[in-house]
DNA sequence: GGACGCATGATCCGATCATT
DNA sequence: AATGATCGGATCATGCGTCC
């Protein structure tokens, strides 16, 4: 049971899983910094997989497509609390503050910041929100203390903030070859690979010889087949991990490509 | 848990037109 | 010529239920 306690486009968010939940692919559409309070999440990111523990405070960087697994402790919950930095808050707390416009961030996408008891205590003050009423004049400020804190503690990561940079037209071929697990529809690999989806299509049609959903089912039906014979791994581990959603209709599309079903693979 | 069938809403495809 | 927007029909993914 996800908990969300706020109106509109919130921008802090408390988080309670009481079971193991594997989130279906989700798409990182701004920054986002992310207290564990309780449990573990492990996050796949296309550079490398984390394992986060209660107590790490993580910034996400936006744009990027990850797959997350929140584990609750024994007898527990799984706790989190996030505040994501919208692209207009980051530009007025920039203009406030003096901060210019960074280059094309190219580090890692997903930054642990370093452990310090001002994000504890900040992670706290966030956390006691989801009993009352949110208010704009709060959540804005809230938002403010955690740039602050950000800038005081990690000042690495301001080239990561304040980057205001659209995607650019990248390799698609690459980009498709390491993205193709995460399940996310053609209009976000559109955007995510600076393309308009007309552009999209035609580009992909040029390299691939196939359209994007086509060449998509195949290619995670291949890495499918190809984790179950070599890695021994069954039909419910797999089909999350390839990109497909539903067990069921997994299964009906490994058996119409190769003939038979998983389990005799 | 795993496989399969089915209904239905969501998404995709490819053609076409508009814009630069 | 390259790119972007839009459309209806086709196809697909998903959420169920059922069975083993």
């Amino acid at each position: 049971m996800r908990i969300a306690k706020n109106k509109d486009i919130s921008q802090l968010l408390y988080s309670c899983y009481p079971e193991k939940s594997r989130q279906p692919d989700s798409f990182v559409k701004e920054h986002v910094l992310i207290r564990i309070l309780s449990g573990n999440m492990i996050l796949h990111s296309i550079s490398a997989t984390y394992n986060f523990t209660s107590g790490d405070t993580v910034l996400l960087k936006r744009n990027q497509l990850v797959k997350m697994t929140r584990i609750p402790p024994a007898n527990g919950k799984y706790e989190s609390v996030s505040v994501y930095f919208d692209q207009g808050a980051l530009k007025s707390f920039a203009a406030e503050n003096n901060i210019h416009p960074q280059p094309i961030y190219t580090g890692s996408p997903v930054v642990l910041l370093t452990a310090n008891t001002l994000y504890t205590s900040y992670a706290s003050s966030l956390a006691a929100y989801q009993q009352g009423e949110t208010n704009q004049g709060l959540t804005g400020l809230k938002v403010k203390e955690g740039l602050m804190l950000i800038l005081h503690l990690d000042q690495a990561a301001t080239a990561l903030l304040f980057d205001f940079q659209e995607p650019e037209k990248t390799d698609l071929e690459e980009y498709m070859n390491t993205h193709f697990r995460f399940n996310t529809g053609t209009e976000r690999l559109a955007y995510l690979t600076g393309r308009s989806l007309a552009t999209f299509k035609r580009d992909f049609t040029k390299i691939f010889n196939t359209s994007p959903g086509k060449w998509l089912q195949q290619r995670r039906l291949k890495e499918a087949y190809h984790l179950i014979r070599e890695k021994r791994m069954k039909a419910s581990e797999v089909y999350l991990e390839v990109g497909f959603e539903d067990l069921s209709h997994f299964s009906f599309a490994f058996k119409n490509k190769f003939g038979q079903p998983p389990s005799l693979i």
